[in-house]
RNA sequence: GCGGGGGUGGCUGAGCCUGGCCAAAAGCGGCGGACUUAAGAUCCGCUCCUGUAGAGGUUCGAGGGUUCGAAUCCCUUCCCCCGCACCA
């Protein structure tokens, strides 16, 4: 027995050569439709850490079931490799981004080898390869000649720590720190290209309802982050300024708008502001729209309500956003909880204009007016106060007053904004157009000049491509006169909006893909992932394949059909993560414990979506499970003289052993369908368990004890590749474990499920016994089925819905002439009528518990006798029910 | 505030969708036993309370409800985590 464990890093090196010669994971061109599994590919940081070891164990796991099921599987991986960190981390070591990203790429790649994944490494792509960003430029053209990229001046997020612009989306929190380096972000007007992710909205979000393997959280963060609102766009004149563009939801509750309020930056506060010193001293020093409290200033003017003609007074708040709806708004306080505070503060007029509909309205009677004294009434209810339109719905009003008030009309709104991809940095994809310096404007580099590479690395602070001067000078292909570069390059999103398609055809130099073949292919059947892209990547890629579709002849509208969001790997319950210095790294994990211990920990730990705290003592407790698993199959093959011989006659026990493979077979198999590895693997480590149990107790029958280790081997192939593939060999199996078949039951999961709970009943039934007893040395234990007219008797019940269920069974004559046994058992059936269950049949549950006796003749060192009813003591008999067996215990 | 996910025995964590066989898997920890010179590893059993033949009691954040029956379904409430948010 080794103490010290099966020697996971000989045996693990050997295989992972193994499969690397014979290119197991190598999915041809050829292969029709095959299941794609992807794993989001990784920034090459440097080293892996335990949520990649997660993430791709996931994907391995389930590529390697898919594949033992027979299917071709796609499983690519490659490297996101362009971003910020590389460029600071060349400026600190004194290199440049490539050669330290290329550096990183090799690391991690070898990490993930001596992880085991099963990669098809003749896809890999690297987005910073002009192979690769070729294609980003390409596909830059293409969204500008169909009018979906524009340039416009923007005001836009500005990391000063890391010198770019950031999107929307890439700005977090109520502080608005970058996502990369947690410093504040700043507001700057600059022209930026965009990509026009808005006129895809609609979609975008109605599409969401059909992404059925999506997990609902985020589903529900990319409808939030769309944010789409139907409502009514009007327009209040204000004296000397004209009319004013105003969006709401709630047009129904224009009769109380009693204020009309601005933005601090729209057009008209900041004209105000250069002649009113009041509203200048507000706009650029009080104005605090992070703050709780809405602050504002009267500006003396008004607006006209055009509902009513009434004259409104106008105020420049901070509490009214220029980048929500129109940065206009007109103010209801009675109907809306921050119009509210605001007009309490500045003692505005709340002038109910809504009331709640009474439970039997008639439709004619005004409803009572609402208190709105303390808070406001922000839900729908019957108009008053509000001249003809009194007495109508919410609903209905909004209808009438958009149709009715002039300037007024449908509007629907999203908080989606455009993509603005430009970044002021170095290590990113060239955006593809030269600045003419005569009169051409901004234009593409044609296709023939593609790709625009980048130049040398300049270290200098602000961006590297402004100051590679001669890079920057060219000539404009519109005119041939002379041109500068454009020198921002696009957001690293760009990069993996579409790299799941590049996977199909990685090599391909005069496409972006291979058409045909991404027909086919696509879409990938299971993505697997952080949470942290829910919104921006996965949204971004939905966009880029709806533009792909309808440009490119793509026939897939949605890339992931499946998503798996992974929980975190945590430690005391708190995330991973550097700055905390709580990390564990996954190479001391594989050097001391081997890849194939960290994976089935992992899986086996929890559901994938769930967070989990990784634990040394568990990871022990795998290894050494699998220490187990590896003696015991290697003493079966060195020892043959401790099985019975091959043509001996097969046991109970066989049986017993033989029904427990299957039932694993049949368990693990559709828990990982369903993606609970943890799940399969307790069958799979149940049944390594039964079978050790086997071999200490009884004489293995060759046969069966031959199927139970190859089944185990085969269920553990997924999740502990290495020693599978070890143990198949020693098995002297045909072939790879890896493209093993998998295993087949001939049981289903109820049955399954019924025979282990008899068992499992019976074993605790003897064991009360015997304790409260006080049975100290049992000599026998008699296990006794119940009598076949018991089962009739059952099924029967379950069957009916008489009242009268003992009427019936005596109908039956074979029950009837068990005469006060029949009336009593059908009492308690009649008693129990609504909790009776189905259960195994008589003969079934005659075979589950001889095959189970052997555990209770261990656990009580007393021989078992089963019988059938028929050959036992009337008196004990009896007491037998279906699913319930007598238990005699002789002393 | 809105939305999403959670709260299970000493700990981690299944079960909840599809109510009953659930005092509730598995692992870890703890206890007892076997083996061993010993330790480790391995194996067997125990690990909510009471009980001299398979019983009863109290448990799955809290409180109600539905049901013959609830960890599981419904409502209310408290707490935790995540995302979004002065969103007009």
């Amino acid at each position: 027995m080794s103490q010290e464990g099966y020697d996971h890093t000989a045996v693990e090196s050997r295989w992972q050569a193994a499969w690397d010669d014979a290119a197991v994971y190598h999915t041809p061109d050829d292969v029709e439709d095959p299941t794609y599994v992807l794993g989001m590919y990784p920034y090459p940081s440097g080293k892996l850490h335990m949520g990649h070891v997660r993430n791709y164990t996931i994907t391995d796991a389930y590529a390697r079931y898919r594949r033992m099921r027979g299917d071709d599987v796609l499983h690519p991986m490659g490297w996101d490799a362009f971003g910020l960190p590389a460029e600071n981390a060349a400026k600190e070591r004194d290199t440049n981004p490539r050669d330290w990203t290329m550096d990183c790429i090799d690391t991690m790649r070898g990490q993930m080898k001596s992880m085991g994944f099963g990669y098809d490494w003749d896809r890999e792509i690297t987005t910073c390869t002009p192979e690769y960003y070729e294609w980003n430029q390409w596909l830059f053209r293409r969204f500008h000649e169909e009018g979906l990229a524009e340039r416009r001046d923007a005001e836009v997020n500005w990391c000063p720590s890391c010198e770019t612009v950031l999107a929307d989306e890439q700005v977090e929190g109520d502080a608005e720190l970058c996502w990369r380096c947690d410093t504040p972000v700043e507001d700057r007007e600059l022209e930026q290209w965009f990509l026009r992710i808005t006129e895809y909205a609609d979609e975008l979000l109605e599409a969401i309802d059909d992404l059925e393997g999506w997990p609902n959280s985020v589903r529900q963060m990319q409808r939030n982050w769309i944010g789409r609102q139907y409502g009514t766009q009007l327009e209040f004149h204000i004296d000397g300024h004209g009319p004013v563009e105003a969006f709401t939801t709630r047009v129904d509750t224009i009769h109380g708008a009693t204020f009309f309020a601005l933005a601090p930056d729209h057009p008209i506060s900041e004209a105000l502001a250069s002649e009113d010193d009041a509203v200048h001293e507000f706009v650029h020093h009080e104005a605090d729209p992070e703050g709780d409290e809405p602050n504002g200033v009267e500006t003396g003017l008004t607006a006209t309500n055009p509902a009513t003609g009434e004259e409104i007074p106008v105020f420049v708040a901070d509490f009214v956003l220029s980048d929500v709806g129109t940065g206009a708004l007109m103010a209801v306080p009675a109907h809306d909880e921050r119009d509210h505070a605001f007009a309490e503060k500045m003692d505005v007029e709340i002038r109910p204009v809504i009331a709640p509909e009474p439970d039997d309205w008639d439709d004619d009677t005004a409803p009572d007016t609402p208190d709105v004294s303390e808070e406001a009434f922000t839900e729908d209810g019957v108009l008053i106060n509000s001249g003809e339109y009194s007495g109508l719905r919410s609903e209905t009003a909004r209808e009438r007053l958009t149709e009715a008030i002039e300037s007024a009309e449908e509007s629907t709104q999203y908080q989606l904004r455009d993509w603005g991809i430009s970044r002021q940095r170095y290590w990113g994809t060239p955006i593809p157009i030269v600045h003419c310096h005569d009169d051409c404007g901004s234009v593409l580099v044609p296709e023939e000049d593609l790709p625009v590479e980048l130049p040398e690395f300049i270290n200098t602070t602000g961006n590297p491509l402004d100051a590679a001067e001669e890079w920057k000078a060219t000539i404009c292909p519109e005119c041939g006169g002379s041109a500068t570069r454009e020198t921002d390059t696009m957001d690293t999103f760009v990069d993996s909006s579409w790299y799941f398609l590049r996977y199909v055809s990685p090599g391909a130099e005069e496409v972006p893909f291979d058409l045909d073949r991404a027909n086919d292919w696509m879409p990938v059947d299971q993505y697997v992932g952080g949470i942290e892209h829910a919104v921006m990547h996965l949204l971004y890629s939905r966009f880029v394949t709806k533009t792909i579709a309808d440009h490119e002849g793509l026939e897939h509208r949605e890339p992931f059909t499946n998503l798996l969001a992974q929980g975190m790997v945590q430690l005391d319950g708190e995330k991973m993560s550097k700055s905390k210095g709580n990390t564990v790294s996954p190479q001391r994990i594989v050097e001391e414990y081997g890849a194939d211990t960290a994976r089935l920990f992992m899986m086996q730990a929890a559901q994938p979506e769930r967070d989990f705290d990784w634990s040394e003592e568990g990871v022990r407790s795998t290894y050494r499970f699998l220490t187990r698993l590896a003696d015991l199959v290697e003493e079966y093959v060195a020892d043959d003289a401790a099985t019975a011989p091959a043509d001996a006659d097969r046991d109970t026990v066989d049986d017993y052993v033989a029904n427990e493979t299957d039932a694993a077979v049949a368990i693990a198999g559709a828990e990982y369908d369903d993606l609970t590895f943890n799940v399969a693997l307790r069958e799979a480590q149940d049944l390594v368990r039964t079978l050790r149990s086997y071999r200490e107790h009884a004489e293995p029958h060759p046969e069966t004890y031959a199927r139970g280790l190859d089944v185990a081997v085969r269920l553990l192939a997924p999740v502990a590749p290495h020693l599978a593939e070890e143990l198949w060999e020693t098995l002297e199996r045909d072939g790879f474990a890896v493209d093993a078949e998998w295993p087949t039951a001939t049981v289903d999961r109820v049955t399954v499920e019924r025979r282990r709970r008899l068992v499992e009943n019976t074993r605790e039934d003897v064991r009360d016994i015997v304790d409260v007893a006080g049975i100290e040395d049992p000599q026998r234990i008699d296990v006794v089925v119940a009598p076949d007219w018991k089962y009739d008797a059952l099924s029967i019940a379950l069957d009916s819905d008489a009242g009268n269920l003992i009427g019936e069974l005596m109908q039956e004559s074979h029950i009837r002439e068990q005469g006060d046994d029949a009336a009593s058992y059908g009492h308690d059936l009649q008693a129990n009528r609504e909790a009776l269950r189905e259960t195994l049949s008589g003969d079934d549950e005659y075979d589950a518990l001889r095959a189970a006796a052997w555990l209770i003749e261990r656990e009580f060192d007393a021989p078992v006798v089963v019988e059938r009813a028929a050959d036992a003591d009337d008196a004990v008999v009896r007491k037998a029910e279906p699913g319930r067996p007598a238990i005699d215990i002789v002393e």
